[in-house]
DNA sequence: ACAAATAAAGCAACCGATTGCAATTATTTT
DNA sequence: AAAATAATTGCAATCGGTTGCTTTATTTGT
């Protein structure tokens, strides 16, 4: 199977006359060993293009440049927009990525956790199923010292760290500024609240009814997935509720896309008859029409601050376990599918 | 930093009165052991927890369970399909994932190549970047017997297995379908010809012309990045061409998507005085108005088949080398952003 | 009952790097 | 020039499994 032979230390010490000790000490330039000694070394091990046997190395030293990314799934924009942050920065400073999924399953979950550990990543970054209900999995990893930093979803109130941004705040806004046009009935379209993400976004939306004096209509509310089925489900019941809302803030910009083609399918106009508000900012809130009026939700930037504290953790320069929660800043973005009045755009963010 | 000591064969040996050689054999089922002893050894490093060192393992073994993915980002739906099908494969066989791209650079591509192999993967699946002209950082890999496939954007005529859809008949078929509906000014918007991909497809645009007797004016081919922009410029660009095209294959979604609202905010009607047809099938082709015809890429599907030839190589159970293309089946979705005429939708996809 | 065959278990070298400590050599100090 | 100190280098154990070969125990055949 395999064919060339690798070189070893062994071939350069051989070589170069010098014990295999002095050749490991050359590589990683420890100014132990004589300068030219060192360049002997290391330009031999150039020319011959040696290569450590990480295997090797990391019996010996129990590291292994290695973090685990543990989420539900790899489908969505968002997840995406993170693990490209994550890989920017790890990349960069030489780690690789080990993927896991659970598929929002719990046993899964646990399952990647076990298994992550057993390739003894180096640091963990992780955001939880909706099924998790407790965070025991996790221990193994803290017992040893391993650094972890959960994001996006999160159990709130212990040690880890956590990097989010403020659900409560967002939807707070989101639901207010369906009020500031005017809106009276406001549906909310949301997944599992036992998730911190779409819970804090509720009470975001239930503080602004109740602080606008709107009374709050458990009809209106919808817990879904976050599927397209998700978005044209939403809509076909809510038309069936009379009267008609007049407004609906969508926790997913594919379900909001979903959810306004359904409306329009049935002649229901946006915004006029129902305005819309999404979450995320997915590329798509900007391609369909009318524009869609989202919450910008940076994941990119949340993957490389996760990617960046781990990793700063793991060099010394920080320490993780001084951090409990890092927020990300996050802002409404609007657009077309919200504004019943005429006002000009005032979106904060031009596209 | 490691607090927990990790129980090793030698443990179990101790306890058990027996040599490690014995332990290591009774944990691979090895039937040189008798089955009590077997059952007695099982049974401990269960009841311990014990969990094999990879590392010592991979050091003896020179296995990794590990394989490559090699692609240009990981910022589209396309990617992260095949990377999603991918991974379901190689998750459900105990082996790792460890990602790298390029950013179309080649000289990242080499550098990532020889990053994979110094970490040793035992298989690669790779999609080259656009700035790939020559395969030798690969060498290494077949020199050592470690088996690459390569999927969707390939070099043609080696040695090399390469999984793909058959792309010259997607822009045949696109090109025709247009052509049926009526156009005979019809652009293309599409990336660097160099790559395998869109020279295809450009062949197939061109050749379906030909065929049809409409000479091909090369102020309507258009090559630019995948990006947003490049939907919203070629358009810009289409509307100054007098006189006015009637038709446009856009190799991808995304551009297509930009590129109908572009032309949309300049009050060019779709299909009407435009018809359009895109590439990939994105979940956002059916969320824009007007729908989008398009041609279905599975990418899932695409990665599936690569991760599973990979690994039925890996198992002996099958030869790569044996395989130079697996073409995954492909076909056009026919939507409203291209009919000109009544008729009504033939699409072979309903959605 | 004894030789031959088979089953079960152990020995020990090996994979390739890392590192505490000892040994050697070079440079200062007195 | 001897002694003390500092700079280099080497020795050898270690990380935890894997596996060819040998040894010991158990069966089988006659």
């Amino acid at each position: 199977m395999h064919k060339g032979k690798d070189i070893t230390m062994y071939d350069l010490a051989k070589e170069l006359n010098v014990s295999v000790a002095t050749v490991s000490r050359a590589l990683k330039d420890d100014p132990a060993v004589h300068k030219k000694t060192r360049k002997r070394i290391t330009d031999l091990a150039t020319e011959l293009g040696y290569q450590t046997n990480l295997f090797a190395r990391s019996l010996r030293t129990r590291e292994t440049k290695t973090i685990g990314f543990m989420i539900h799934e790899l489908n969505s924009n968002f997840i995406n927009a993170v693990l490209s942050g994550v890989e920017r920065v790890t990349a960069r400073e030489g780690y690789d990525l080990i993927i896991a999924h659970s598929s929002e399953s719990f046993e899964k979950e646990v399952a990647n956790a076990r298994n992550l550990f057993h390739k003894r990543v180096d640091g963990l970054i992780a955001s939880l199923a909706f099924e998790t209900r407790n965070l025991d999995h996790f221990k193994q990893f803290t017992d040893r010292g391993i650094p972890i930093i959960f994001f996006d979803r999160v159990e709130k109130n212990n040690d880890y760290t956590v990097v989010v941004i403020d659900n409560y705040k967002c939807g707070y806004e989101a639901t207010k500024h369906l009020i500031d046009q005017g809106c009276k009935r406001i549906a909310h379209v949301t997944s599992s609240l036992t998730r911190n993400v779409y819970a804090d976004r509720y009470r975001g939306y239930k503080d602004a009814l109740f602080d606008h004096n709107i009374q709050l209509d458990e009809r209106l509310v919808i817990i879904n997935d976050l599927s397209e089925n998700a978005g044209i489900h939403s809509a076909k019941q809510l038309i069936k509720t009379k009267p008609l809302p007049d407004g609906a803030f969508i926790t997913n910009d594919f379900v909001a896309a979903a959810f306004m083609k359904t409306l329009t399918e049935h002649k229901i106009k946006v915004p006029k008859d129902i305005a819309v508000v999404g979450f995320n900012n997915d590329a798509i809130s900007h391609l369909i029409a009318p524009t869609l009026t989202t919450i910008n939700y940076p994941g990119i930037e949340m993957g490389e601050v996760a990617a960046r504290s781990i990793i700063n953790h793991l060099k010394g320069i920080s320490n993780i376990n001084q951090i409990n929660t890092v927020i990300i800043s996050s802002k409404l973005v609007v657009r077309q599918s919200s504004q019943k009045t005429d006002q000009k755009a005032k979106s904060s963010i031009a596209v």
